[in-house]
DNA sequence: GGCTTTTGTCGAAGCGCTTCGACAAAACCA
DNA sequence: TGGTTTTGTCGAAGCGCTTCGACAAAAGCC
C-alpha cells in the first residue's frame, strides 16, 4: 500500500501538499494538482482511515443502531438502513453497524473510542434508556422516532398524528362515520416505541373534532390476533363502515378474514392502512394507503447528523407530513347509508 | 478523552505499560496491573481506533456486503445481517455495512484505506464480478454463497444439493413419486445466485435415483406467478401427490391456491417447503420445511473470517448439512395410491 | 554460585496522515 | 512603486497508540 510520502514522491512535491490537493483546503496550482492527482491514480493510493481519523479526528463513520431482532417491521427496517447507507455514501461516509441490544454500552463503546463521527438510532422508546447517555457523547445523534424527552436532541420521523388525521379525514370525507383502528401488537405498546402512542392519540382528537363514531383495538400477530381484534371492533362498533390498519403484519390476515366472511373491500368496509407502499400494493385488494416514507426518513436522518457535523443550524424535530395514497380500498358512502 | 499517556500518568507507569495491560502481550505484574486497571476505570479510558488500527494495523472491524434492495427475502437478509454482527461483537469486533450496489469499487474503497481486517459477501453470484477484485485484496473475504470458480475463497452456505436430496428423499419416503418443485423466480435464476441451481441440480440428481416423476418450474412473484407455476406443474405431472417449494415467497399464494381449489394439505397434495423456519411455522398449514439457517451460516461466515485473520487452518468450502424438521404438511401415501 | 532464562518495565521509534506556521513569489491596490 | 494581500509550497510537529530493543531484577538449573 503506498502512503502519502510514496504520492508526494513520486509527483515531486512534498506530502502536505498532496494532502492539501485531497482536502481542498488550499490552493494548489492547477500544475501541481494534476501531477499530484497523476501519481495517486497511477499508484493506486488510498488514504489510510485510521492514521486519517488520528490526525483529524474525523472518521467519516456513521453508527447505525437497529433492532436486530428478527421481530415485527423487518422490512422496514430494512428500509431505513438501506437509505441510511445510502445517503450516507453520498456524503462520503460509511456505516457502521450495531444492535440495539448492545444498548447503552454500544453506544458508548464506539463513541468514546472515536469510530464514529455521529450516531443514528431507529426504535427509540418513550423514555429510552439510551437518551441520558448519548447526551453525553461528544458525537451527536440522530434519534428516528421521537422520545418523550427530546429537547437538543434531534429527532427524524413520520408525523403519525397528522397521519391519523388524514386517514380519517379521508374517510371521513368519503361519508364514513363509524371507523375502528386495527393498532399495532399489544407488545409495541409496551415496549414504548412512541409512534403507536402518536398515532393513537391523533386517531382519537379527530375522531372527536370530526364528531365520528370509532373504536380502537390493539392486535395480537397472527391470524388468531386479527380474528380477535375484528371481532372486537365489530362488538364495540356495531356496523362500522371502514377500517384503519395500522400493523402491517395483521393487514394480511385481516383481508383474508374479510373475504373469508364475505365481507366485501371496499363495498362492505373501506380500508385505509398504513405501511410501506409495497406492501399496501402486494395486498390481495389494492389498498389506499399512507406510506411509512422509511427512505425519505432516513435520509433526512443522515442529512441532519451532517448538518451538526458541521454545525449548521437544524430542525431538532423533523416530523415528515404523511402522505395519504389513494388505491382501491375506500368507497364513498351515500347519504342514505349515513 | 484522556489517552494511554493520562491513564500511564494516574498509574504511575509508562504507556507500554498500559499497552501490555491491555493487550497481555507481555507479562505484567498483579499490582501494576491492578493499578492500571484503577486508572483506566476511573478515567473512563478508551484506546482511540484510528491511533490502534494505525500502529497495529487491525481495525477490529469487518465489512458486511449485503445486497439492499428492498427485494425478496428481505428476512433471510436481515437474520444474515443480526448473526454476522452478533457473532462478530462476540470476538470483538465490529461491522461496516456495505451495499452491494457499490460494486468492487465498494469493496476496494474500504480495503484499500483499511477500514477493515476482513469482508463478508452476501449474494454471491455464479461468475461474480467481485471475485478477481477480492483476490487482489490484502485483507480476506468469506463468501455466504458458492460461485463458480471459489478455489481459495472461503465459501459459507447451505448445502442446497443436499436440501433437495433431503426433501425428495421424505417425501419419497412417504410413498410419493409425482413431484413437482416450484422454484425461485425466473429473476433469481437469471441473477445466477448459484443456490437455485445447486437446488435444481439435486433435485434433477436424486430424482433420477429415485426413479421419481418429477417436474420443476421457476415461479414468478404474487399470486399469478404463483397461479401459473401450479398449472403448469399441473399439466406437466398429472396427478401429482407433492409438492416442493424452494421460493418463500410463492408460498402464501400457492397454499392459499391450493385451498382456494379445494385441494387440502397434506391430505390431497403434500409440501416440503425451504425456507427459515419462522416463515414455515407462519403459514395456514404448519409446513414440514428445511431450513435456510441464516444464524448458522453467518456465524460461520464470521468464525472462519477470524481462523483466516490468525491463520488457522480453515475449510474452504463448507456446505451446512440440510435438517429437514417434521410438520404437518406431508402424509403418507397408502401403496394402492401409489 | 555462576550461568542462563524468565519476568517486568521503560524509552523511543514509527504507523500515515493533517495542519500550522513560515516563506517566497505573484498579484493587487493606491 | 512600495506596501499589502493572495497564492502556492514546504517542513515539522503531533494525533494516540503498538512494539521493539534494552536492561535490571528475580527465578531456575546443574
Amino acid at each position: 500500500m503506498p502512503t502519502i510520502s510514496d504520492v508526494a514522491r513520486a509527483a515531486g512535491v512534498s506530502p502536505s501538499t498532496v494532502s492539501y490537493v485531497l482536502s481542498g483546503r488550499r490552493p494548489i496550482s492547477a500544475e501541481t494538482r494534476a501531477r499530484v492527482q497523476a501519481a495517486i491514480a497511477e499508484l493506486g493510493f488510498h488514504p489510510h482511515a485510521g492514521a486519517r481519523a488520528l490526525a483529524s479526528s474525523k472518521t467519516n463513520v456513521l453508527a447505525l443502531v437497529a433492532p436486530l431482532r428478527v421481530d415485527v417491521n423487518v422490512p422496514v427496517i430494512m428500509q431505513f438502513a438501506t437509505a441510511v447507507v445510502t445517503a450516507a455514501r453520498s456524503f462520503n461516509h460509511d456505516v457502521l453497524l450495531l444492535t440495539k441490544d448492545e444498548g447503552t454500552a454500544g453506544l458508548e463503546r464506539v463513541a468514546h473510542s472515536t469510530m464514529v463521527d455521529a450516531l443514528i438510532l431507529m426504535d427509540i422508546e418513550r423514555d429510552d434508556v439510551r437518551l441520558p447517555a448519548i447526551r453525553t457523547l461528544k458525537q451527536p445523534s440522530v434519534l428516528i422516532g421521537l422520545p418523550a424527552d427530546h429537547a437538543g436532541i434531534a429527532c427524524v420521523d413520520l408525523d403519525f398524528e397528522a397521519a391519523a388525521a388524514c386517514a380519517l379525514g379521508h374517510l371521513a370525507g368519503h361519508g364514513h362515520q363509524r371507523i375502528g383502528l386495527v393498532g399495532p401488537s399489544p407488545a409495541v405498546y409496551r415496549r414504548q416505541t412512541t409512534y403507536a402512542d402518536r398515532f393513537l392519540a391523533g386517531f382519537l382528537q379527530t375522531s372527536n373534532e370530526l364528531r365520528l363514531r370509532t373504536a380502537t383495538h390493539p392486535c395480537e400477530p397472527g391470524v388468531e390476533g386479527a380474528r380477535a381484534a375484528l371481532a372486537d371492533l365489530d362488538t364495540e362498533l356495531p356496523g362500522l363502515t371502514a377500517l384503519v390498519v395500522h400493523n402491517e403484519e395483521a393487514l394480511r390476515p385481516l383481508l383474508d378474514l374479510l373475504h373469508a366472511a364475505g365481507r366485501r373491500v371496499p363495498e362492505d368496509v373501506s380500508v385505509v392502512a398504513v405501511c410501506p407502499r409495497d406492501v399496501a400494493t402486494a395486498m390481495p385488494v389494492d389498498l389506499t394507503s399512507i406510506d411509512i416514507p422509511a427512505h425519505d426518513v432516513g435520509t433526512l436522518a443522515v442529512e441532519t447528523a451532517m448538518r451538526l457535523l458541521d454545525n449548521r443550524s437544524v430542525d431538532y424535530t423533523r416530523l415528515l407530513e404523511p402522505r395519504l395514497v389513494e388505491r382501491a380500498s375506500c368507497r364513498e358512502i351515500s347519504p342514505s347509508h349515513r
